[in-house]
Order: C-alpha cells, then structure tokens, then sequence
DNA sequence: AAAAAATTCTATAAAACTATAGAATAATTA
DNA sequence: TAATTATTCTATAGTTTTATAGAATTTTTT
C-alpha cells in the first residue's frame, strides 16, 4: 500500500497515487467550500471524485486530515509568489495591483481551497494549523513590509499603521475573493481594479486631483 | 402550550416566554459562532443555556430555525440605526465614523449574532433567507447612497463605484468584527479609527497633504 | 388550596456519519 | 502469464445526533 504520509511533495511527485491525491484534494475542497467542513460528508466527497465512501479512506486518514490536506493545498506556492512581487523593484502602486492580482485570482478556475482555508481551518485543532499560520504570518509580514517601504519612499501615508492596513488589505481581498466565488457574472479584471484603486485612494477626493 | 411561532415581535413583548427566548437565541448565536452551524449540536446550545437537550425544542422549532432567529436577531435594530446615520446631515467623514462604530461595536459585549449572521447565514435555506437578504440589501443600499451623496458634494471621489466601494467596506469591516471577536485585547475604538481611516484615504499619500 | 398552564425532564425512535476490515478487482511487474 | 502490488468495493461496528412523546415538575391563575 502507498504511503499516504509522505504529504511534504503532496502532489509533486508524478506518481499516480499523488496525482489522484490532488484530484482528491479538488474534490474535497469544492466540498468543503460549499457545505463547510462539518456539513460535509464524507460521502459527500467520495461522490464527488466518483469513488464509494470507504475508499476515500485510501487518500485521507480522516475527514480531518482532508480539511489539513486543503488548507495546505497551493497555499505554500501562494506566498512564494507573494515573495517574488515583494522582492521586485517597483512603485508601490504596481505592487499592489500584483498582490491583489495574485490574490483574487486564485478564486477563478474552481480553486475551492482558497475559500476553504479562510472560512474553515479554524475548525482544526491548533496543531494541525502550525504550518497554515506560519505561512498566512510570512504572508502577512511581506505585506506589512512592502506597506513600509511604500512609506520610506514618500508614496504611502506616513500616519498609516502597516500592521492594521496589512489585515484590512487581507480582509478585503477575502471578502471579494467569496463573492467571486458566489458569483460567476462577477469579472474577474474589474473586481481586481477596482479592489486595487479602493486600497490606494480610499473613497475621498484628493484636493490637487479634480477630475 | 406558548405559541412559538410569534417570532414578529422576537423578544419585544416582555413575556416570560420572550424574555427566555432571547436567552436561548444569545446561547445559540454563541455556540454557532464557536463550532458553526454544523459543529454545534443541540446539546452544547442546551449546555449553555443550563437545560437539557429535548427541553430546547421547547423555543426553537428546530436547529435550523434557531440559526434562522440568530441571523434575524437584532439585524432590523442595527439596520433602523443605518438609516438614522444616513438620514442625518452631517459631512461624509463623520457618516463614515459613525457607521464604522455602529458597525464594530456589535462584535463587543458577547453579541456573537452579527458574527454568526455573516459566516453561517448561506447554510440556511433560501425561503428561510428572504428576511435576512432584504435586510442586508436595504443596509447596502442606504451606505450605497452616503456614497453617491458624498460624491454629489464633491467630497468623494467622482469615479469610485459605489456598489463595488459599499461591498468593500461591509466586508472590511466583518473582517475587523471577526478579528474584535477572536482578540479581546483589540482596542474597539483604535479599530473603529483605523477602519474608518483606511476607508477614507486609503494608503497613498496625498501630495497637497505632507506632513 | 385546587386547577390550569407553562416549563423542563426522561427516554427513545430513527437516521446519519466516521472509520475499519477484509474481499474483490484492476494495474503493474517479473 | 503468473505473481505482486495498488486501488476500490462491500459490509458493518460503533457513535452521535435530531426530534418527538409523554411524564414530571414548577409556576400562575382561579
């Protein structure tokens, strides 16, 4: 029988258990995504990837390690994208416009797991979640230190609290991140703009700018 | 037998009955808000509420009834305080100081409802909705209109989308209410001043404007 | 105090759910 | 092809959970 413990290259290996694992995974998370981790069943997702409930047993240990399985699922190549538009040498606007590109997009294309990790993983008892908050806080930090640097270079208000704006910034990508998931007719590029130009200019009229 | 079904005037009436049914539903919204809807059985909400599992059926019809009074509690009081702000005559910034507060300061002082209401409210059925959304939209609308006022008066910018702006700030501001609840030590008013802040000037530096 | 009404309790039926064991089938390797 | 390994299935034990019925208790009214 496949080792079904070795999930530190889940689904990088080309192996076909980790193949299916991923597939597994999908199904798992677009179950979740729409029922909650407790809503759903186990059959649920079974059904889901065509399989009996039984077998799903061959993937997961239990349904609990599935929701760990999801949560997990892309969030590392995630921040390793948000590292590399951090690292870039750009105005603080173009940073912006990436991360909340980045952000949103994974919400388009049936990536459940996204949702999934934002609404449920506290549903995981706090040792299964170490390695969730250790990247949602790497994630958090490049945020709060991109938001610093826009201050050193004059572009961002100095009164602002990076620590309180990296949150909001979070937030408010999660929140449209659901809707966009609620709502296909959503597009996709305007939510991004529009996302992107609220965070920069909030709502009131700059003085010097009438158009 | 009380007829549970007068759920019109929720707690209102100053009956016995009313008075122990809003005790059950401030015990349900905190288990719910907890362990989710699906997490929370009937017995933890009888738990906190110091009877016995059957004896619950006595004020709610069902579970899903109980998360229905949950949603629904105190959701027509906060929209009326909605429209009292928004009918006021006061400039923008303060309309949005006062929404912001009226907002957060339901996730202090245990009114777990407001929180149960935004992350449990779509495991209810939709003819079990119909209140909850048209509440929901009424609230939207009116901050909607702030916003289109705002612009009138040439304090907000003139090519923000109110109906995308109305949606960020709502979400802005359950991810603030969900972040009170999770952290006690959160200061309720630095909050309320950040959130505001950040919906107003967002994070640019306005170049008339150095200090 | 007796009667009526309201509230809570006990006990349980009926259904649903997780997880496991071992058999059956399919795929791969020798 | 035969043997081995991987995958899926069936069946079920063991819980847990919702909801109901009717008895018991408490509170209110007459």
């Amino acid at each position: 029988m496949m080792d079904s413990e070795s999930e530190v290259d889940l689904g990088l290996t080309g192996s076909k258990y980790a193949q299916k694992k991923v597939f597994a995974i999908e199904a798992a998370a677009e179950v979740f995504a729409q029922k909650g981790f407790h809503g759903a069943t186990t059959q649920d997702i079974a059904e889901a990837m065509g399989i009996k409930q039984g077998s799903l047993y061959y993937y997961f240990k239990s349904k609990e390690h599935a929701l760990q399985d999801v949560c997990e699922f892309n969030f590392g190549a995630y921040v390793q994208r948000m590292e590399k538009i951090c690292a870039k040498q750009q105005p603080f606007e173009a940073k912006i416009l990436a991360i909340v590109t980045s952000h949103l997009s994974n919400y388009r294309g049936k990536n459940s797991a996204m949702k999934v990790h934002n609404e449920q993983r506290l549903y995981l008892p706090r040792e299964k979640r170490v390695v969730i908050k250790e990247l949602g806080t790497k994630y958090r930090e490049l945020l709060e230190q991109t938001l610093t640097e826009g201050i050193e270079q004059g572009t961002v208000r100095k009164d602002v609290d990076t620590h309180f704006v990296a949150y909001s910034i979070i937030g408010i990508c999660n929140s449209w991140g659901a809707n966009l998931m609620r709502d296909d007719l959503l597009d996709l590029f305007e939510t991004i703009e529009q996302c992107s130009d609220f965070i920069l200019y909030g709502t009131i009229q700059n003085k010097d700018d009438q158009n």
